[in-house]
RNA sequence: GCCGGGGUGGUGAAAUUGGUAAACACAGGGGACUUAAAAUCCCCCGCCCUUUGGGCUUGCGGGUUCAAUUCCCGCCCCCGGCACCA
């Protein structure tokens, strides 16, 4: 072997060898049984991968490694530790990938499993191969397609049409990413938006829930932050603005806007519509027609990528039509401009140039009024505006309302248009409904016959699955939208209602529709008749810890927060939060950016597992920085845990049965605390370094150790070093698995205290001497002692003592002066 | 622009949330043991000076405090996410 050594310990021998026996004991595997009648369950759980071809890499094993220390941990602990691990294997990903490669992805796909798994074993996870899912597979995406019948039956899956990125020469939907600076990247057709029927999940309905419950569950802050931004909820009102004739007249139709500045209506000096309002047509002048709808068509050809863009200028177009100000009275144009979105709020805005940059920018390029009515500090109702004013102050040239604070003046204006009847409160979400269509070959399909005098009807539920048919030519082409409606003999079927002549869906559905219920199905996949057993499922969720990147902060986490809401909601379980816990792992940074194929700096794991074992790789990458926050990845640095399980090994196979030493005894229980606190928190960089600090101390000047003193460093260790940590704990004569059972060491405390501390002392703050008193030692005793040192006697000399800080344990401080 | 996370030796990083800044480790230097090498053990390792001592040092500038990497105010820079959301 390799990277066999002196000292007998051989990482590939020790590893291959329990990596065996774990398998052949079914050590971290459960059987149905298990599961069902665990004592003190513990679902731990990561993020399940996407099988790429290349494989895993130096990022993806540390996010791994992070999430077993945690379930080894609590394995250790004496609890029964649930560890799954699947693949998320569906997706647009997959599918280039084939495409590119000129292959098949139900044929890479498996391959790729395989190499994950070979992988993920090697690395001595503990995970229980037993409970595996992959979502390509038929037995998994049946159950996906049910969670999208139990969607559509409640009436939370509609059909309506949206925009999507269309090459008018490929005849075909892209995604966004297949949009390369506006154009088609395989044919450079510039791409346009195009409406088609798609369905949707109205998570909208669930908006203000997702947000409520932020406030109840356990997760890294940034991780609740940002969605909560996603949620984006704000308060406002939604104003009626009665459209007028060319002699000024109310003409009946009213413009609806949402503006969270309801105050500022005094200064909303023109409208806006976005280019898709429906009311376009309405208020345009018969002589301006031509312009206006060559604006819109514009707009209707920009692709989705580029619309988001924020460009410097703002383009638009007048109608010649107007509203009337119900707040001035006043007349106002009405504009048409692409920086209005028809899909937030009601596609139209009352604008504010004073007191919003969007407006101001576009009443500037437009030369249209801009009226004050806030002013700042120092501004009165005439201080001339540069820039559109955000900040706080008072209203002015606002009628009854001028001197209100801003601050108070949202409420009073709202309920003031409210009475005069032409407004009231609103609540809005950026949050949109989640469309899960995809006119795309490799996704589960969803469940759906078209049928013309039925409508779109349910598959029955024993129909499923909707078998994905292998299609040769997947490739999105000329022929039709979605690749699967290119295949006659298999959307041809009839209606599961009235038995006409029916069409199938064609569409497939999306990845994180897939990866939304996963860990719903990992505990009982013992079970091919139902997606999740009641029984089991009860005593195994929610999760108790979830880990993963903060890549899926916003759209994983919340679409499968919601799914289980729903889920809980048709009673399919009892719980709405499905993650506890949850904390986001660190990047590992190489040559200073964020591991990726594209950046060419991507570190592949097996020379390293090769060279050294995952035993020390483990060790190193937990070790190499805070694992909530990453770290840099630099070669020369395994060397450090290398030596340490090095001596680890020589200690423990070297150790006599004499007593502990006393000292020794005494930073072995130090470490034991630090350790137990530590590892929960995902302090592993600095628990790791405890325990090598403890060895230092117990090995100082080449001492030979008593077995009693590195016990609790061989359990310690298991959750990083497994391997190594099972072969010293059964030479050391136990039986079976250090994972079995409850042997993570017991802190004592009273073996923890030391006897004496260090005194730092200083005069006026700074360091002067530093003493060694016991751990009780009365304050007189210790100040006295600290006053007596030679070099404190030089600083306070000839000075005047103000005060004596005496800080316990830590630092006497004589102020002087 | 907005929201998060950061900025500490040659390098990765620590610091009990206001109490001796740099633990642990990498790299480097010196020594012991050895025929030799490896392994192991010991010592040095932020900068500067007039070196049994002293001064300076946690991105920059102020402040609070006996005491600030930690708290407050104002800046600069880096990373991640969102981005015309009215």
């Amino acid at each position: 072997m390799a990277n066999e050594e002196k000292d007998g310990y051989t990482p590939s021998v020790v590893e291959e060898k329990w990596q065996r026996l774990w398998d052949e004991r079914g050590t971290n595997t459960f059987t149905r049984e298990e599961l069902e009648n665990a004592e003190d369950p513990f679902y731990n759980l990561m993020m399940f991968p996407y099988p790429s071809a290349e494989g895993l890499h130096v990022g993806n094993i540390y996010a791994f490694t992070g999430a077993d220390v945690h379930g080894r941990y609590h394995r250790l602990l004496g609890k029964t530790v649930f560890e799954p691990m699947g693949f998320d294997a569906f997706g647009i990903h997959s599918e280039n990938f084939a495409l590119k490669i000129g292959s098949h992805p139900m044929d890479l796909i498996p391959s790729n499993v395989q190499n994950f798994t070979r992988q993920l074993r090697r690395i001595g996870g503990m995970f229980d191969w037993d409970h595996s899912v992959d979502t390509t597979d038929p037995s998994y995406y049946k159950w996906t397609q049910w969670v999208f019948l139990q969607f559509f039956k409640a009436g939370l899956a509609e059909r309506k049409e949206a925009p999507v990125n269309w090459c008018p020469s490929c005849m075909t939907v892209l995604a966004n990413e297949q949009v390369v600076g506006g154009e088609c990247e395989r044919c450079g057709t510039p791409v346009e938006q195009r409406r088609i029927a798609q369905w949707f999940f109205k998570i909208t309905d669930y908006a203000q829930r997702l947000l409520d419950n932020l406030e109840d569950i356990d997760w890294s802050p940034s991780t609740l932050k940002a969605q909560a931004n996603w949620i984006g909820r704000s308060k406002g009102a939604q104003l009626h603005f009665p459209v007028v004739d060319a002699d000024g007249n109310e003409t009946g139709t009213k413009i609806e806007v949402y503006t969270t500045r309801p105050d500022t209506v005094y200064g909303a000096t023109y409208m806006v519509l976005s280019p898709e309002h429906p009311l376009v047509s309405e208020v345009t002048d018969h002589g301006l027609m031509a312009p206006v709808f060559a604006y819109v068509d514009k707009a209707a050809k920009k692709d989705l990528v580029a619309r988001q863009k924020v460009d410097k200028t703002k383009t638009g177009v007048p109608t010649g039509g107007s509203c009337r100000n119900p707040a001035t009275g006043e007349r106002i144009p009405i504009w048409i401009a692409d920086y209005v979105l028809m899909e937030y709020g009601t596609g139209a805005i009352m604008a504010v140039p004073g007191h919003d940059t969007r407006d101001f920018e576009f009443a500037k390029q437009f030369d249209l009024p801009i009226v004050r009515v806030v002013a700042g500090p120092g501004d009165d109702a005439h201080t001339p505006l540069e820039e559109a004013y955000v900040g706080p102050g008072s209203l002015v040239n606002s009628g009854t309302f001028d001197g209100t604070d801003v601050s108070d003046s949202v409420d009073a204006v709202t309920a003031w248009t409210a009475e005069g009847g032409w407004g009231e409160p609103r609540i809005n979400f950026r949050l949109h409904d989640w469309c899960i269509s995809r006119q795309r070959y490799w996704g589960p399909p969803i469940p759906i016959v078209h049928c013309e005098a039925c409508g779109p009807v349910a598959v029955p539920e024993e129909d499923l699955p909707v078998i994905l048919p292998r299609v040769e030519d997947f490739k999105p082409d000329d022929s039709g939208i979605s690749p699967l409606a290119r295949v006659e003999e298999w959307y041809q079927t009839t209606c599961p209602e009235c038995g006409a002549e029916a069409r199938r869906e064609t569409d497939v559905s999306d990845t994180f529709l897939d990866s939304g219920w996963y860990f719903l199905r990992y505990p009982s996949t013992d079970f091919d008749d139902r997606p999740f057993d009641p029984a089991i499922t009860k005593k195994w969720l929610p999760l108790n810890t979830y880990i993963g990147g903060n890549e899926h902060a916003v759209l994983h986490l919340m679409y499968s927060r919601f799914i289980t809401m729903v889920l809980k909601d048709l009673g399919h379980i009892d719980f709405e939060e499905p993650y506890q816990v949850f904390r986001a792992h660190g990047l590992i940074i190489a040559d200073g950016a964020k591991m990726s194929k594209s950046k060419g700096n991507v570190i592949v794991p097996d020379p390293i597992i090769d060279e050294h074992g995952a035993d020390t790789f483990r060790t190193y990458l937990m070790f190499l920085g805070p694992f909530e926050e990453g770290g840099d990845y630099r070669p020369q640095g395994i060397q450090g845990p290398l030596g340490f399980l090095h001596r680890l090994w020589d200690t423990v196979l070297s150790a006599t049965d004499a007593e502990a030493d006393a000292n020794v005894e005494r930073k072995v229980h130090q470490t034991i605390r630090q350790v137990t606190a530590q590892i929960p928190s995902l302090q592993y960089n600095t628990a790791i370094a405890a325990m090598m600090e403890c060895l230092n101390v117990i090995r100082a000047g080449g001492r030979t150790a008593a077995l009693a003193e590195v016990g609790p460093l061989i359990v310690m260790v298991a959750p990083f070093a497994p391997h190594i940590a099972e072969e010293l704990w059964e030479r050391t004569g136990h039986e079976g698995s250090v994972f079995d059972g409850r042997n993570w060491p017991e802190f004592d405390a009273a073996k923890a205290v030391d006897e004496s501390v260090e005194v730092a002392v200083q005069v006026n703050g700074k360091l002067r001497a530093s003493i060694t008193v016991g751990k009780d030692a009365p304050e007189d005793e210790v100040v006295a002692a600290a006053r007596a040192e030679e070099n404190v006697l030089r600083h306070l000399e000839g000075l005047a003592e103000r005060r004596v800080i005496h800080v316990p344990g830590r630092l006497v401080n004589f102020v002087v002066g």
